[in-house]
DNA sequence: CTAAATGCAAACTATTTGCAACGAT
DNA sequence: ATCGTTGCAAATAGTTTGCATTTAG
């Protein structure tokens, strides 16, 4: 695994997760390491590809890679983009159920204010 | 309301529903109409917006338009990539319960293999 | 020495936008 | 004559890829 592999790998586990591409460059950078965009998008699909991190798809906004594997789902606040995580423990399986048959994958991205953005927006 | 604005929404209520902006071009087209693609773009952000019909982000492929305005969510063929409707029923009650505050909007994209893709898939 | 991984720049996909020309009132 | 709408072409955003070069075993 090369230096630059290893780094974004690092990046994504230490940090709070649900970071973006060009996040994750500058992280990397900040830390003093050689990296360029091409070698963290080629990565990301590595990475992502093998299991080791989850890219989470936004509409209309970048993917951005989790470090948390277990299946979940995500809430995006609209004033301030921050996304966070929910944990809906039977989701799959209800999907199935409605569905009427295996299902691969989903993905659900709720969309909210959150609690702080909510307090400020109080006039 | 123009030429070209109308024909777009004739199009998308006579269809299947889940068309892409490209596929819109087409349909057009074949009906004669003189469009463009910036035409097709621009019309499909005004309707939306006004709520004449409704836009479906789909991760990693076109945003699709859907002549179908009530909520419902969608499955996508990880094969054909044909898009049908599932309608579950109290799928935002239950998430705004989860997510304990309201929600604005909610996108959920499951993916699976379609019946007809199974059957052709049984070697 | 060889294979794998990198950086750069160009390509690509989906979509948006500036602007001059067009068309309907 | 005016204002909304168009088509074109260029711009944008996010991401991917070809290729020559560098790096590590």
């Amino acid at each position: 695994m090369s230096k630059q592999k290893n780094a974004l790998l690092e990046v994504i586990r230490n940090s709070e997760g649900h970071l973006t591409a060009e996040e994750l460059f500058m992280r990397c950078r900040e830390q003093q390491v050689d990296i360029s965009m091409a070698t963290v998008y080629r990565n990301l699909g590595i990475l992502s590809m093998e299991g080791s991190v989850k890219r989470i798809a936004v509409p209309g906004e970048p993917d951005r890679y989790d470090k948390t594997l277990s299946p979940h789902e995500h809430v995006v606040c609209d004033r301030c983009k921050r996304m966070a995580d929910i944990c809906m423990s039977d989701m799959r399986q209800m999907l199935e159920r409605w569905v009427g048959s295996p299902i691969s994958s989903y993905d659900l991205c709720v969309r909210y204010v959150c609690p702080s953005c909510r307090a400020c927006e109080r006039t």
